[in-house]
This record gives structure tokens, sequence and C-alpha cells, in this order.
DNA sequence: TATTGTTATACTCTATAACTATA
DNA sequence: TATAGTTATAGAGTATAACAATA
């Protein structure tokens, strides 16, 4: 590696070799899915991890169950059988389509927003508790890598 | 923020305040999210998850499935049927237990290697060729993150 | 009698195919 | 005739409870 370990300034020159790329992509990569694996873990998810991603889909506005099944990558019969499930726990209402009445309008009830916002809320501070113990110099390293990697993930 | 945004040279001082630490912690837990989802799904997995888990586990030397079922935290039968299907596609072997004859030796494979080897290559490409595309200055505070998140993901 | 692992049975989530209602 | 969604049925995965083999 051409970055000191431990160091807290990093060497801008950056990698020099191929090497170095691919331990630093790997590395990082780990590293992130063990980040993600322990924030899933941790929070006593109170839902399924499906019906969860449903009702974050449905926070900006409803959705039709065609249009859910496609986000999702899931057959139809599924998420209707996912719909199902969260209308049964007042997570969600479905309605018909005032227009096309074959469509069907489903949106989050303000008891699945809370439940979004308690499952976030203890996801955060999962992660909010480790990085409040780093150094403010590794917290300023973080926040310049978040950018980074937000690039990273979006490509 | 107290950092740049798209600086390359970070502001050692780092986050001043509480709430610039929540959004910092924040951003990173997503961002790990995002990149490990879009990991797992690039790669086309020729195995289920929980099948590849369990090949992993047997990567360092073979176990019992009752200590397999304990380190994926299933139940015993449901390992009985994971190593079944494992066994099925020639990934693992069983074996009698010599000395115990009440246990089973559960063993990766040349087969099952090789498969995890293709696995985490697949992987590993998909995230080397997002990080070859960043600046050499970018590369480098993502070398030192990687090293300061693999300590909040150790904690 | 305790332990290891398997078989029996049931529940959940998934899918494809067939069906209903609407356009 | 085409489209949106549901119901019918089947295939994996999970679990608990009952069983067989071994210590």
């Amino acid at each position: 590696m051409t970055v000191t370990p431990g160091s807290s300034v990093p060497d801008l020159s950056g990698p020099s070799d191929p090497s170095d790329l691919a331990h630093l992509s790997n590395d990082l990569r780990l590293t992130c899915m063990r980040i993600a694996r322990r924030v899933r873990f941790e929070a006593t998810d109170a839902l399924a991890p499906h019906l969860f991603s449903v009702l974050v889909r449905l926070e900006p506005g409803p959705l039709t169950p065609g249009e859910l099944a496609e986000i999702e990558r899931v057959s139809a019969p599924s998420m209707t059988r996912t719909v199902a499930a969260l209308v049964g726990r007042g997570l969600v209402t479905r309605a018909a389509d005032p227009v096309d009445r074959r469509q069907v309008i489903v949106a989050i009830t303000g008891e699945g927003t809370a439940l979004v916002a308690a499952t976030r809320a203890q996801r955060e501070a999962w992660m909010a508790s480790r990085v409040a113990r780093l150094t403010p110099g590794e917290q300023a390293v973080l926040a310049e890598a978040a950018q980074i990697l937000a690039k990273v993930a979006a490509q």
C-alpha cells in the first residue's frame, strides 16, 4: 500500500499500481457489505425485509401494485400478497383508481410512515454511536469518503 | 457540513456539531447499504444466498451440520436440507465422523471452492471497475476510509 | 439418559398459469 | 383484444415436533 496504515493524513498520490487498486476496491467492498449486514442485523426489524422495502417505496407517494412489482422485481401475484399483508397490518391502504378502475392505488398510512421512521432511527443510532467514537480527523476522512462512495454507488 | 464538498483535501478539524455527525453517519450507512446491495445484485449468483453463505463458512475447514446451523443461525433441520442441496450439486461432501459416529463431517469440494472464487472475482470486478474511474486523490481518501470503516464494522 | 442428525408436517414467500374485470 | 390485478397451484425456504442412531 502506498497509503500509510493508521495515518490520519491521506497520501494524495493514491495507489500507485493495479494491485493496490484491487486491494482497495476489495477492502471497500467487504467493509461496506459487513457494515450493511451489521446495520440490518442489529435493528430489531418488526417487519420482514420485503415488506419494509415496499413501505419505503411508498413514502414519496402512492403507487399501483404493478409499479411496485416492477420496482421490487417480483411477480405481480407476489406483490398482491405483499400488499395484502401490509394492508392487514394497517401500514398501507388500497383504493380503486377513480379514472381507470382496473388499477389499484396503494398508499402508505401514518402508521406505516411511523414504522419506517422508527426503523430508520434505530439503524441510524447504531451507526452514529460508532462514528461518534472516532477522532475528528477520522470523521473528516469519512465525510470525504461518503461523497466519493455515493458517486461509486450511483454509477 | 464543515467539509468542503468535492474537495480532495479533507478538513481535518472534522464535523463541528452533532447535526453534522448525524448526517455523516447516516450518509455513510445509506451509502454502504447501497453499495452492498448493488454488489449482491450485479453478481449473477449461481447459488442462493444461504447456500453460498454455508459454502464460504466451509472454506477454512470442515464443520458438522450442527456447527453450521449455529453459525448461520438456522435450525438443524434447515441445515440438513441446505447441506443436502450442496451435496446434490457436488459443492460439498458428507462423511461420517470416525470418532463419534453420531456426527457428520461436511467439507467443501474443489468445485465448491472454485465457485466461491468465481463469485468473489465477479463481485470484486464490479467494485474495482468503479474505483478505477476515480482520481488518485479520491482513491487515497477511500484507502484511508476503508481502514476507518473496518474499525467501525469491527466494533 | 443426553446428544447428533434426520424425517414429518406446516407456514411463508416465491413463481407461472388461469381467471375476472375494465379499457 | 389488451391490460391490471387476483386466485389457483406448485416449488423452495424456514420452523417445531417426533424419531433413529450413537455416546
